[in-house]
DNA sequence: ACAGATACGTCTC
DNA sequence: CGTATCTGT
């Protein structure tokens, strides 16, 4: 979503560059960017809940480049739901939801490239998926800081703040938050599209003095952003013209004529509108921040006395101030605000201490954000630093503030008041007020600020001729994805043009290799056929540590397989087991979470041994249309935890859950006695049965759910189930169940190797 | 010229 | 999340 067209409508204000010129600079990141593409090449790893840390590596390559450049990263990474952003959530979740939905049906069909692709989509980004990058950068000591909300307005506060110099995301969202310097479409070569908010009139066809970020913010909300959907027919041109004729200051009064000035006559403004107008408004510019430097959470800007308490709380409820501290560490799990991990800035200091040279120039750069010792760079530095790449000397002009340490004199309710501090309070030097953090909300600029604009248009005029090709970029739109770029583009020219020729073979065989991963990553050789034993240690499935997980390539059994074709390869078997005794979760909203899906499980999917056991596995073979509702639902365990967030739809999706399921309960059972595993994509239904405590109980849910996921998906992949001889009877929870998941013809030909998987439950 | 719906890509080499 | 493209006003 953001702002549907953004980008390209501010094609005036934008210019190619590359990161290094931030060289010495502070970069903070919307992490997520990585994150989602570096997902995309283990996706199905993730969904399988196998550990990967593919994405990890991914995103370190961005990292180890800016290092190269000596720019110090801060990764900034989504917090709690919004509340203003729960329309689009459930857009999102719906459109997920039929992304799977058509990708099971693909892979049926037998198009499974196809449903795979679609899979791809359907994938999260959960705080587990992003705490492996959180834990390994701050192994590395790269800084990352997870916002109260949105890392949109976590990333403004950074650059407004001067903390950060620059952000560098895909969203265009972030110049409604008042960024200073935004850094799209960045590459690994580290070339992009800049954005500065000084240049942002040039798109709005204003004079500098016409403009302010104000109108810029009314523009994009009128538009359609993620808080309120835009009036029919109304987009970014029209707003723009709306609001450049507009005169009224106050919006909500003014938005009443809007239909007039755009000669709209059918367009009507209700009251609701112009009311949700100022809430998305109070969002953008009020959203709840964390400040590293005060250690607590704070405004993006003040609010001013006329916005409510009600309409503050819609842009982000203030948490108790020790786990906004632990939140923001990445400690805590967002959606949960349980404690997952256990990073403690404080005690890593120490340690990191023998290693900072305090003093020197570049030094500075690598002293973290919670560290006591970090010290606020003022503009000028960057400005010196940016045309001075590479050079000692600007330690000499280097201005810095110290930074407000924790229980010093001043007392918390004057930092609250004052968002600014960072810049103000401790300023050493006599340029401070231009520093001030928050112009951008001033309605009026002064002189002053003019002139200081004013000269930063030369910098950056400057800056652009000593480029080596300005001219390549000089009138067309970087946004625009044109295939003479590939040629052009300052980084391919010392490479001649043999990137794109890459490219290209990429695009021709990335279907081949699409087969083969099937092969490689599952249940292949592992490249090297002596690797008989994965250990999966680390592994961390739904927030559960599996430390007795072991994945074992095993040799054949005499009594593991019996295969309808005689297979002269020879057979490899997967084992996985799933213990259920490590698991503790606490929290009530994860249990209430689990105890409607484990109500949906007995309720829906009853089965004979329903009184005797424990838990049970319940064959069902079935119809295809029962087997791609079943696919699904079993896929969609976790979703369906988002979706109890909103409890109307949570209500909806039990509904239907329990009228769809119920109508194939008859054929469960039937088909349980039959014991019919013909078919070739038969799938387990996990249930939990009222017998034991209700907790250990609901922890058996859980990660049941994880185990149906898991079947479910060997069975998408072609996998048959098949009783092992040693299988212990279900009257018996405390033993282990083993099922053999056999390779269908179709995939031993496609794998090249006859493979069964044991799953084991203990 | 603009708004909105639709389709498709993000990675790995 | 984005871009590219088509279609209707």
């Amino acid at each position: 979503m953001g702002i549907t067209g953004l980008l390209p409508f501010l094609e005036k204000s934008s210019k190619r560059t590359n990161i290094k010129e931030f060289s010495g600079s502070v970069v903070a990141i919307d992490s997520y960017c990585w994150l989602h593409k570096g997902v995309f090449s283990c996706a199905e790893k993730l969904m399988m809940g196998q550990t990967t840390n593919a994405y990890v590596l991914y995103c370190m390559k961005y990292i180890d480049m800016l290092l190269k450049y000596k720019i110090k990263p801060i990764l900034v990474f989504d917090g709690r739901r919004l509340p203003a952003k729960e329309h689009t959530e459930i857009k999102r979740r719906q459109t997920r939801q039929i992304n799977r939905q058509k990708a099971i049906e693909l892979i049926q069909m037998g198009q499974v490239a196809e449903g795979r692709n679609l899979l791809k989509r359907a994938i999260d980004i959960t705080h587990e998926i992003a705490l492996e990058l959180i834990k390994h950068c701050q192994n590395e000591n790269i800084d990352c800081i997870i916002a109260p909300y949105e890392a949109d307005a976590q990333l403004a506060y950074l650059n407004i703040s001067n903390i950060a110099d620059v952000v560098i995301t895909e969203d265009s969202d972030l110049t409604l938050f008042g960024c200073k310097k935004i850094f799209f479409k960045m590459d690994f070569n580290g070339n992009g599209v800049l954005i500065e908010q000084d240049r942002l009139h040039l798109a709005m066809n204003m004079r500098p003095e016409e403009f302010d970020m104000n109108k810029f913010r009314y523009i994009c909300i009128l538009s359609g952003c993620d808080y309120l959907p835009s009036l029919p027919g109304i987009g970014l041109a029209k707003a723009r013209k709306f609001i450049s004729r507009n005169t009224d200051h106050n919006i909500h009064r003014a938005l009443t004529r809007i239909g007039s000035v755009l000669n709209m006559k059918s367009l009507v403004v209700t009251q609701e509108y112009r009311d949700a107008f100022i809430l998305a408004d109070i969002t953008f510019k009020h959203q709840l921040v964390f400040c590293p430097l005060q250690r607590k959470q704070v405004r993006l800007s003040p609010p001013t006395t006329d916005i409510t308490e009600d309409q503050l709380q819609y842009a982000g409820k203030e948490l108790d101030p020790d786990l906004a501290f632990q939140l923001a560490l990445g400690n805590c799990d967002p959606s949960t605000l349980k404690i997952v991990h256990n990073f403690n800035p404080d005690k890593i200091e120490r340690k990191r201490k023998r290693d900072v040279e305090v003093g020197q120039t570049l030094t500075l750069i690598y002293i973290s954000i919670w560290s006591t010792k970090y010290k606020l760079k003022t503009k000028n530095h960057i400005l010196f630093s940016k045309n001075a790449i590479n050079s000692s000397s600007t330690a000499k002009k280097e201005l810095i503030m110290q930074r407000n340490v924790v229980n010093d004199e001043n007392t918390p309710s004057e930092l609250h008041n004052n968002p600014t501090i960072p810049c103000n309070k401790f300023s050493e030097c006599q340029d401070s007020d231009e520093n001030t953090i928050l112009d951008m909300y001033n309605t009026s600029q002064d002189a002053k600020l003019i002139s200081s604009s004013e000269e930063k248009v030369e910098e950056y005029l400057y800056l652009a001729g000593n480029n080596t090709s300005p001219e390549l970029f000089k009138f067309r739109n970087p946004f625009v994805k044109r295939v003479s770029d590939l040629t052009t583009s300052p980084s391919v020219l010392f490479n001649g043009n043999s990137r794109r020729k890459g490219k290209n073979l990429m695009r021709i065989r990335r279907t081949i290799i699409d087969e083969n991963i099937v092969e490689s990553k599952y249940f292949s050789k592992q490249d090297d056929e002596k690797i008989n034993v994965l250990d999966l240690k680390n592994t961390r499935i739904e927030g559960v540590d599996l430390k007795n997980t072991k994945c074992n390539i095993i040799p054949e059994t005499s009594d593991s397989i019996c295969d309808i074709r005689a297979n002269h390869k020879p057979l490899e078997t997967l084992s996985v087991v799933n213990h259920l005794e490590n698991i503790n979760s606490d929290k009530e909203f994860d249990d209430a979470l689990l105890l409607g899906q484990n109500e949906y499980l007995t309720n829906t999917c009853e089965d004979v041994s329903k009184k005797s056991c424990n838990y049970s596995l319940t064959e069902v073979s079935h119809s295809t249309i029962d087997k791609d509702y079943i696919l699904d639902k079993c896929l969609s365990l976790s979703s369906n935890m988002e979706v109890a967030n909103d409890s109307i739809n949570y209500e909806n999706s039990l509904q239907n859950n329990l009228s769809e399921c119920s109508s194939i309960k008859d054929q469960q059972i039937s088909l349980h006695k039959k014991k019919i595993f013909k078919k070739r994509s038969s799938i387990n239904l996990v249930k939990g049965v009222n017998s034991t405590t209700k907790r250990k109980q609901l922890h058996q849910s859980k990660q049941l759910s994880l185990v149906a996921r898991q079947q479910s998906l060997l069975s998408m992949y072609g996998f048959q189930k098949k009783v092992c001889s040693h299988r212990i009877p279900q009257h018996t929870p405390t033993h282990s169940n083993t099922f053999q998941y056999v390779a269908s013809p179709e995939l031993i030909w496609r794998l090249g190797v006859r493979v069964a998987i044991e799953h084991t439950l203990r």
